[in-house]
DNA sequence: TATCTTCGCTAAACCGGTTTGCTAAACCGG
DNA sequence: CCGGTTTAGCAAACCGGTTTAGCGAAGATA
């Protein structure tokens, strides 16, 4: 059973060194201010030591951690399965990457974002889908960190980011009812806190809206009962649709606000032996990049999801860093339909009739 | 313009309340060891002024960060755009969050793996698909961060979770062996470095050895220029295999190692008209959950995604935890061909050649 | 030779908390 | 009323570095 060795400190190596803190601090940090050979000496006898400065006390000092904190409303192990996630993701990495940001996923510790907002080390924050009025946003401001909001409703004294859901949802039902649908079935997103109804400001609402919108420019509506939400994976997409037919509905169209929804959705049709686009269409929301290549190739609104995560920080760092004279800034960033091959004609017979009969 | 607020210390609630630091601090740590009202007074007074213990300053004294590291051999940009790592991240977080633990994710700094680490704050570190003789590894090592390896030849200082890489590997060769695919075109996982060759015990060559077990055990053999490797993304499965068209190659049968080049080799030779499996058979590695939605289905070899990254994190806490009297722990997790539709027979005019010949 | 810089380095303060050791007052049984 | 135990709270040390102010010696300038 070994000895856990133990962390050699700044002291040690000053010692060893037969020199100051100082001295060693400076070694490592401005070697300039030492005579070369000094500096030298002193790293090769740090290196031999096995000294490294610790991070944590050199963060305490310096004020700042060089990390960006990226918050979920959700646990990260729910977040990750939509791919969406991992896009967006992969926009937040290249940017602070670049600036020599590390990052830190921040979730909902035990049930509490604010629990685990105040354990984090970070010089800011980026949220996304967090609705607004959630407490934390308050907290982490209060406690003097950055934020910016991704896909919430915009707050002014916040930067943010958000698409065009409202104008992208839109444009997906509009292309249903070009195809001759009339009824179809809206899958939603599940809001954060599973708890009241759904956010009247978050994605959920904001896409409904932009469905409906639609629906009612040729005087037909989308009822309740038409929308069911899940989380936002595959499998919350199977599930979503299995519960809409348990109960009855038969849409000639599904409205999904995920692309992995959508795939869900489709798996599901497809295991009651429905044909995609021919009983059913399908159409996604996120364009993520497996889209194209699903079977059929979903029909989705596209939005920038990698550029979200690259704006998101540009927006952040320019207030971290202190190079924002002014104020916060709100970036919005346009979606658009791609059609592909899940969307179709409606059945005839389903044109014909209120609601679709299948099979 | 508004002054930048400045974050409440505790010695700012301290005179606040009329109490010394301690008492603030017992106020938040161990109330029991004040009197209830003053107790309830000065978390007030905090509230009241915006009061949150500096968590750098917390980390600081307590000596644990409850943040968990992961590293990655590669820019995070790059490697969030393969899903197996999303899945990977799922499994790690669900683990790490169940802990109490936040993840942080550590990429090479500006190309300095090392950097990145001594600046990151965490108990412990797990590293996925970093080749062992690896410098940062030694570094980590020397700082007393516990570390446990995915995917890298176990060290046995360390722990680690590895997977059967070399049997699953020959099951998909196997698998097209007998459809009588003779002609195959390998597409690899770039090294993390594109430095020198292929690590000689990274996972590509680990699974290479695989194809070419079961090749040999038939008197055939794979000869390294039907060996291509890629970064593990649809984009470089659609780059890898163009490559290998251009080259001249006109394999039968493709064995992609990751599901995202699988992906994308497929999507490439549909682009030049040929059919799966009519023409070429594809089966990749990972069995990613939109594995079996792409069209067709792939077939693929399933490792255990989500419960690699569980199984890592238990094997750090374990020693992170000091719960750990018998050194580290290796484990080792199985592999299975699923066979899909993205596989069959070989054409039989490539069958009697030696090369096949295309439309 | 006297004064001014520069060079190389150090002591001490500081970052913002937690924890240890101790004390004075209140409490307690006898 | 006395010695012993709690209780409530404080001062100081500590975590492990960085940074400021300053000092003596050497070199430059006058």
């Amino acid at each position: 059973m070994e000895l856990r060795t133990i962390r050699p400190r700044i002291a040690d190596v000053a010692r060893e060194a037969g020199v100051s803190k100082t001295a060693v601090s400076f070694a490592f940090n401005s070697p300039d201010r030492l005579a070369p050979e000094t500096a030298v000496r002193i790293r090769e006898i740090a290196e031999q030591l096995g000294y490294t400065p610790h991070p944590v006390a050199r963060m305490l000092t310096q004020r700042h951690t060089l990390t960006i904190g990226v918050l979920t409303p959700q646990a990260l192990s729910v977040i990750f399965s939509n791919p969406f996630f991992g896009a967006f993701s992969e926009g937040v990495a290249g940017a602070a990457e670049e600036s020599g940001y590390a990052l830190h996923f921040i979730s909902p510790l035990h049930g509490s974002l604010a629990r685990a907002m105040s354990r984090a080390t970070v010089d800011g924050v980026v949220a996304i889908g967090l609705s607004d009025d959630h407490p934390e946003v308050e907290q982490i401001r209060r406690a003097g960190v950055p934020i910016v909001l991704v896909d919430s409703t915009a707050l002014p004294e916040h930067g943010s980011v958000e698409i065009d859901d409202v104008g992208g949802a839109r444009a997906a039902a509009e292309h249903l009812i070009g195809l001759g649908h009339r009824n179809v079935l809206v899958i939603g997103v599940e809001p954060p806190a599973p708890s009241v109804a759904i956010d009247p400001d978050g994605v959920t609402s904001r896409r409904l809206r932009g469905y409906r919108e639609a629906f009612a420019a040729v005087g037909l509506e989308i009822p309740d009962e038409s929308v069911v939400v899940g989380p936002a994976s595959i499998d919350g997409g199977i599930a979503a649709l299995n519960r809409a037919w348990e109960d009855g509905m038969r849409p000639t169209a599904v409205l999904a606000m995920s692309d992995a929804m959508a795939i869900g959705a489709m798996r599901a049709l497809r295991d009651m032996r429905l044909t995609i686009p021919g009983d059913v269409s399908v159409v996604g929301f996120d364009d993520i990049d497996l889209a194209p290549h699903v079977d059929p190739p979903l029909t989705t609104v596209h939005q920038p999801i990698r550029r979200m995560g690259e704006e998101a920080v540009s927006l952040l760092l320019s207030v971290v860093q202190r190079r924002d004279p002014s104020g916060p800034e709100h970036r919005r960033l346009e979606t658009r339909l791609i059609v592909r091959g899940s969307t179709g004609p409606a059945p005839l017979e389903a044109q014909r009739e209120g609601a679709g009969v299948n099979d």
